[in-house]
DNA sequence: CATGTGACCTCAAGCTGCTGGAGGGTCAAG
DNA sequence: CTTGACCCTCCAGCAGCTTGAGGTCACATG
């Protein structure tokens, strides 16, 4: 049995933060000590590893909610696991696109500025108007 | 003189966005009409319109607030406004490459499954343990 | 057995950057 | 003068935690 500070130590995943998904509902209430103190066991850990690696790819509560609620029925077919994945997939990747446009901007308007003075400078000037942008946005 | 649903539609900001970066102090209080309406200037629109741009960019509230601070000292040299940019493009850059290790690590999740049941299911093992993970996070 | 200290408990508020609603006042056209 | 679009303030809510206050528990040491 371990105690929420060896889960927390063990996931990396902060103690506020564990009871916080307990709240959420991704963690069913565990055990208590005679003290009311949270007594964990490997399963549950391994379920709050689950959470992190999929939190630390990006995927919100209400996905991984859902996954684990999927979890709870292993003969279904698992096209909705599937989907989730591919959703957070296509997310990742559009992010990807929009910040790529963007360094292309910051890396024009940072190396633009030689160490003018503030009136001059181009990082205002960039920043004032789109004139100087290579696309919209 | 433009009222704040003029400036809205001007810049493509919200109203409430609006007051809320007032009251955060992007923006100073401006004028009133007679019946406590606000009334914008266009140099309070093209404020506004350089805080867009630096949102949309990604940069901080804070952060913009500095250079709005930087921006009444036009004689000072550049270099902090320099740096503020520059640091936005190195956490730019950062995210961008967190975000190809999961685009790679998920692209690699969503295709793993076809379609078996979910006690088999590719997704949730992948997401279970990081033995099937190309690299570490 | 007392005591210290570190880990734990609950509850509530705070964070960022907005967004939306309630309940009311203002402005300008007709 | 009325209508309807607009505006006002204040307050609550979103995600996903984090922090703090004020108190209890567990366990090692004297």
């Amino acid at each position: 049995m371990l105690t929420i500070g060896d889960l927390s130590r063990r996931t990396g995943v902060k103690i506020p933060t564990i009871r916080y998904y307990e709240q959420m509902g991704l963690l069913a209430p565990p055990e208590r000590s005679e003290g009311n103190q949270r007594r964990y066991t490997p399963e549950e850990r391994d379920r709050l590893a689950f959470i992190k690696h999929a939190r630390d790819l990006g995927l919100k509560i209400e996905a991984i909610r859902e996954l684990i609620e999927l979890s709870g029925h292993p003969n279904r077919q698992c096209v909705d696991a599937d989907r989730i994945a591919a959703e957070q997939l296509q997310a990742v990747r559009d992010k990807i696109n929009r910040l790529r446009r963007l360094e292309r901007e910051l890396a024009r308007i940072a190396t633009g500025c030689e160490g003018e003075q503030i009136k001059d400078c181009y990082v205002f000037r960039a920043l004032a108007s789109h004139d100087l942008c290579d696309d919209e946005h």
